[in-house]
DNA sequence: CCCTCATTTGGAAACGTTTCCACAGCCAGA
DNA sequence: TCTGGCTGTGGAAACGTTTCCAAATGAGGG
C-alpha cells in the first residue's frame, strides 16, 4: 500500500533529461534557464508529483524554516492563544512552529531548549520559568539563534512581547481605591514559577501603597486548592478582613467567585473580585468579570514579528509594551463597610444590581 | 557575539583522534568500541559541547522524529488541550510536534498537510474540515506516512481518537425528555465545517425522535453572532417556543445564557441550556453548566499512542470511543409549562433547587 | 611459526538539496 | 576572422550523519 520510494529532484531531472542543477534552478526560479528546459522540468515535476524535501534543503542551507516555541502549557488558553498568534504570523513568512511545553518545570524548559536547538530551529519564542537563568537559552543565543520572549518583562538583552504587568496591577489598585477598598488581597497560583504573577503582585503593592491602602495580603494557593471550590473556600476563609481580591488570572478569579459563594459571600457586595488576562469567556458570564484585558494572540504575533525581523538580520528596537484595558465588568463594587454609607452607593459604578434576575428590584 | 560555527561530529572525531565512524559509534552506543576510544570521544564531545544535528540524522535515516499535528485552531481550548496531551505523550517517545492550524479553512488544511509532509514528518495527527475528501491526506498515507484522526468519528480506514458524539447527544436528548422538555433546539456554530457539530445534531435528533419529542430546531449562528450577546439574543428571539437548547459546545452554551438573560429569560426556569465538551471553567461558574464532559487531553494522548504504535510498525485495533459523562450542572431544569405541575418537579432530577441561593426553598 | 577468528577501526557511500565553477555555444563588435 | 562577453548547462562539492565494507591488529590454536 505504501510506496516507500520518495521522488527526489534527481528523478525529476532524469525524466526531464537534464541535470539536477538545472532542475533545481527551474524549480526554485533561481539562476538562468531556457524556456525549453523550464517547460520540461516543470512538466516532469508535475507528472511525478514532486515535492521538495525540507530536510535536504535544511541540511544544505542550514536554515530549517522552523521556529521553536516554548510555553508552560497549551492547556492554559492564554498561552494557547499566543501560540496561535505566533504561528499565524510565522506561517505567512513561510516558517513552521515546533512546539514544546514545560508544565512550569525549569528542568523541562532546559530539556525542551536542548531538543529544539538540536532540531536546528532558526529562532526561538519562549515563555519559561526563569529565562535569565537558563544556560540553554544563553547557549542558543550565543550560537547565533535569535530568541524573543513572550509574556515576560524584558530583561538583559532580550526582547519581549509583553504587557506592563506592574502598570496594569497599579491600575487595578487605583480602581479598587476608587471603589472604596482598603483591605485587599492578591490570590496567586504558581507564584514562584511565574514572573508575571510576581510582577502583578509587585505592581499591586506599589499601587496600594501609593494610594494609602493597606498592603495587600498575598494568598498563595496550590494547583489542587485552585481546582476545588471547597478547598479554595477554606483558604479564603482564613482571610476574613478582605473586601477585594485581585486574582493573578481570570480562571482563578472565576474559581474564586465560586468559592466566595460557598462561604455565603456575595460578589461584589461582600467581596469584589478582579481578574487578569481578559479571557473570552469572562465577558459572557452573567456577571461579567472585572479584569485587565490583554490580547495574547497579539502578543504572539508581536513576538513572531520581532523574531522575523531578527531572522532578516535586523536589530529591532525593544517593543513598547502591548496595551491593556481595564474592563469594568460587574465583580468590582463598593465594600460592605461602605454599603450603608449612601455616598458609597453612588460611588460604585460597577455594581450591577440586576446581575442576577432573582435580585431584580422590578 | 554569535559564533556561527556549529561543532559537528567530525570536530569531535578530530579532537578525539579517531574517525567519525568511531565517534558516531561511541556517541550512539552502537557497534563495538574500545574502552579507550570511548573515553576519548566522550571527553571530546563534552569539551566541545557537542550536540547532534537532528537534520543530518533525519537526512541519513529518513526519520525526522517529528510528528505533524493539524487542528482548526489553538484558540479553542478543546483543541489546545488535545494538542497538549498529544505532545506530552509523543515527547515521552522522543518525538516533537510540528503544529499547524487551519482556522477551519479546507484550503489551509491542504496547504498545512503539504508543508508538513515536505518537512518529512514521521506521522500525522489531524482534525480537519473534511478528512475523507482530502487528497493531501490520502497522498501522505499512500506514501507511507501513518495518520490518525482526533475528534472525528472513525471513517474508512482511518483510526480516530474520539468520543461517540451521536451517543452523547442521544443522552442529552434523554435528559431533556426526563426533565420534561418537548420543544428543543440545537445551537450550532460552523455547522458546515464541523462534523462533530453535525454528529451531535444527528444524535440529538435521533434521541428526540426515539423519545417522542418534536424534532429539534437547528439554529445556526455565525462567528459574529456568537461573539455578540445582543446579536445572539436577536437570533434566539426568533425561536420563542423552545424550552431547552443544546449548544454544540460549552463556549457557545455560556454565550447563550448571556443572550437569554438579555431577553429576560431565566436559566433554567425559562430556558434550559446544555453544552458539550466539559471545559474546566464551566464547573466553576456560579450556576455550573450542564454539559457533556469529555477529556480532550486524553483524546490527544490516545491519538498519540495510536500513532506511536503505527510508527513501531504495529497495526493497532480501532480504539473504543473515549468515555463521556453527563455533568448535571444547574442549567437544565423543568420547562415552564411543567412548573405548576407538581409531578414535573419530582421528574426533574437535574433541577438543582439549591443551585442559586436565592431560590433555596429552606 | 602460520593460520584463523574476533575485535576494533577507518574510508567511503548515501541521504536530498543548493551553488560554485567551468565549459560550450553563440552573437556582436573590431 | 578573432576576441570578448553573455547565456545556458552540467559536474561536483558541501551540509552532518549513519552504516556497509574492508582492513588492521592481536590473540589463540595447531
Amino acid at each position: 500500500m505504501a510506496r516507500g520510494t520518495k521522488i527526489t529532484i534527481r528523478d525529476v531531472a532524469a525524466r526531464a533529461g537534464c541535470s539536477v542543477a538545472t532542475a533545481s534552478r527551474v524549480l526554485n526560479r533561481s539562476g538562468a534557464t531556457s524556456a525549453d528546459s523550464r517547460a520540461r522540468v516543470e512538466r516532469a515535476a508535475a507528472d511525478l508529483g514532486f515535492a521538495f524535501s525540507a530536510i535536504g534543503r535544511a541540511l544544505q542551507s542550514s536554515r530549517s524554516m522552523t521556529v521553536g516555541v516554548l510555553v508552560p502549557s497549551l492547556a492554559n488558553p492564554v498561552f494557547a492563544e499566543a501560540v496561535q498568534g505566533a504561528q499565524e504570523q510565522l506561517r505567512d513568512a513561510g516558517y513552521q512552529c515546533l512546539i514544546a511545553s514545560s508544565t512550569y518545570d525549569p528542568e523541562r524548559d532546559a530539556e525542551a531548549l536542548r531538543v529544539l536547538t538540536a532540531k536546528q530551529v532558526d529562532g526561538l519564542i519562549v515563555t519559561m520559568v526563569a529565562p535569565e537563568d537558563s544556560s540553554e537559552l544563553g547557549a542558543a543565543r550565543a550560537s547565533g539563534i535569535p530568541a524573543v520572549l513572550m509574556f515576560h518583562d524584558p530583561r538583559a538583552g532580550l526582547l519581549s512581547a509583553h504587557v506592563d504587568n506592574a502598570a496594569a496591577a497599579r491600575e487595578v489598585a487605583r480602581r479598587c481605591a476608587d471603589a472604596g477598598h482598603r483591605n485587599t488581597g492578591f490570590l496567586a497560583l504558581r507564584f514562584s514559577t511565574s514572573d508575571r504573577s510576581r510582577a502583578r503582585f509587585t505592581g499591586f503593592m506599589q499601587g496600594c501603597a501609593a494610594l494609602g491602602m493597606a498592603a495587600p495580603v498575598l494568598v498563595e494557593v496550590s494547583e489542587d486548592e485552585a481546582a476545588s471550590p471547597a478547598a479554595l473556600a477554606r483558604t479564603l476563609s482564613a482571610h476574613p478582613g478582605l473586601t477585594a481580591i485581585f486574582a493573578s488570572n481570570d480562571v482563578l478569579a472565576i474559581a474564586l467567585q465560586r468559592a466566595a459563594r460557598e462561604l455565603g459571600l456575595r460578589v461584589p457586595q461582600d467581596l469584589s473580585v478582579i481578574g487578569f488576562d481578559g479571557i473570552e469567556i469572562g465577558r459572557h458570564l452573567d456577571r461579567p468579570l472585572t479584569t485587565v484585558e490583554t490580547d495574547p494572540e497579539a502578543m504572539g504575533r508581536q513576538a513572531a514579528r520581532l523574531l522575523l525581523a531578527m531572522l532578516r538580520g535586523e536589530m529591532p528596537e525593544p517593543p513598547a509594551p502591548l496595551p491593556f484595558t481595564f474592563r469594568p465588568g460587574a465583580t468590582l463594587g463598593a465594600p460592605a463597610e461602605d454599603r450603608d454609607d449612601d455616598r458609597a452607593a453612588t460611588r460604585s459604578p460597577s455594581a450591577h444590581p440586576d446581575q442576577n434576575p432573582s435580585f431584580k428590584r422590578t
